[in-house]
DNA sequence: GGCAATGTCTACCAATTGGTAGAGAAATTT
DNA sequence: AAATTTCTCTACCAATTGGTAGACATTGCC
């Protein structure tokens, strides 16, 4: 069949797109090989897209749009303090858990010299200057221990990213990662930011 | 001049690869690239390591010496609980900052599809072994809070990875990191740190 | 039925990729 | 000084890369 059908291959593209560069990053991802995984010729990802790096950006633009909506998700709640905190990151750990392709890709698009240095701008600022705010905000509340936001957000993130990377690792090395030990990281994970986040702890006991 | 040079030459390759492949990934660099940056031709790279896949396996030997020579350096003074954490933490944010590189090939060398999957586990494993059994001897001590030591640990190389990709992206974006900011930053990633693993903190205040 | 728009394809192409073969200069050994 | 080893180079090569040109099929409109 041919010309058929609609441009559902579009977001057929975008969604093997994403896993690819997220899995591949963008050097070490090719629109043949791309195009093999779909099952099409690569032209068509050409007619659709008119370059390889329009093809990225507007992947990049589709998994922000997807990331936005966990946050904003999380955010209807109006939590405060900790409390929000969790919740956003139970939100993202739940996206990363459903669509982990997503968090690849936000890995390939923080590297320094992803070819995405503007549109990471753009697209990924956005969300970041909100969750900034909101932790200053916090921080001069008193809800949240007091330092430097962008400094703890970046930890935030890291820890976040990484444990879903460990879940990454554990599928590609060959255990499917369990119910039971998903559940368990992210409590870990919760309990960390609970240390890291709270106010006031005692003064460190000397041994 | 030709044929001259002992193989210092090998060494030069060494170091500009490791720099490379962590800034643009391994399939981002191409050894003709490299031998440009390098002044010389693809072919001489190619007389010292039989394929770009060797190179890269010896360039993440390398560095892995460097990794392991810092942990020893830290773990020679003896200390244990938080202080031996941070000691050990004090000394790779060192090395981060006096050769960013080899904490870029490390996040090169994570990445899941990386192409050492097996040069990880034979390299970077021992380190991740030993650090972890030093968590879990210190839990069992109660110098430092109780949970999940891989987990731990896997939160603590985030948060110092992200840390020092943060300096790295600040560099590339054009401001030279000062060493005031520098310095604030590790004292505020220490703090983090402090928090996190310091036993029993009061409970959480109910607002 | 005619016809333009849409979508996918075949056929190429120049540039780049990792890698081979082997010439030739310098240093070392004999 | 002759021979050999060490090192870097020039000259290629087949495969792959992102991208262009245009044929051709399908759909929907008239």
């Amino acid at each position: 069949m041919r010309g058929v059908a609609g441009s559902d291959t579009r977001r057929r593209i975008l969604d093997t797109a994403l896993t690819a560069f997220g899995r591949d990053g963008y050097a070490g991802t090719s629109l043949d090989g791309l195009a093999a995984e779909l099952g099409i010729r690569k032209q068509t990802i050409l007619y659709w897209f008119p370059s390889k790096l329009d093809l990225f950006e507007a992947v990049v633009d589709d998994a922000a749009v997807d990331l936005a909506d966990a946050f904003d998700e999380a955010a209807a709640g109006g939590l405060a303090g900790l409390d929000q905190v969790q919740a956003i990151v139970d939100r993202v750990f739940r996206l990363a858990v459903h669509r982990p392709q997503v968090l690849g890709l936000v890995r390939e698009v923080t590297r320094p010299e992803s070819p995405t240095a503007s549109r990471l701008g753009t697209r990924i600022r956005p969300l970041y200057d909100r969750a900034r705010d909101f932790l200053t905000r916090e921080m001069e509340a008193g809800r949240i221990r007091r330092s430097d936001p962008a400094m703890l957000l970046l930890s935030l993130y890291s820890a976040v990213v990484g444990m879903v990377t460990e879940l990454e690792v554990q599928r590609t090395v060959g255990f499917e990662p369990t119910l039971r030990s998903t559940v368990m990281r992210r409590r870990e994970l919760m309990r960390f930011l609970q240390a890291a986040l709270t106010p006031e702890p005692p003064p460190p006991a000397a041994p």
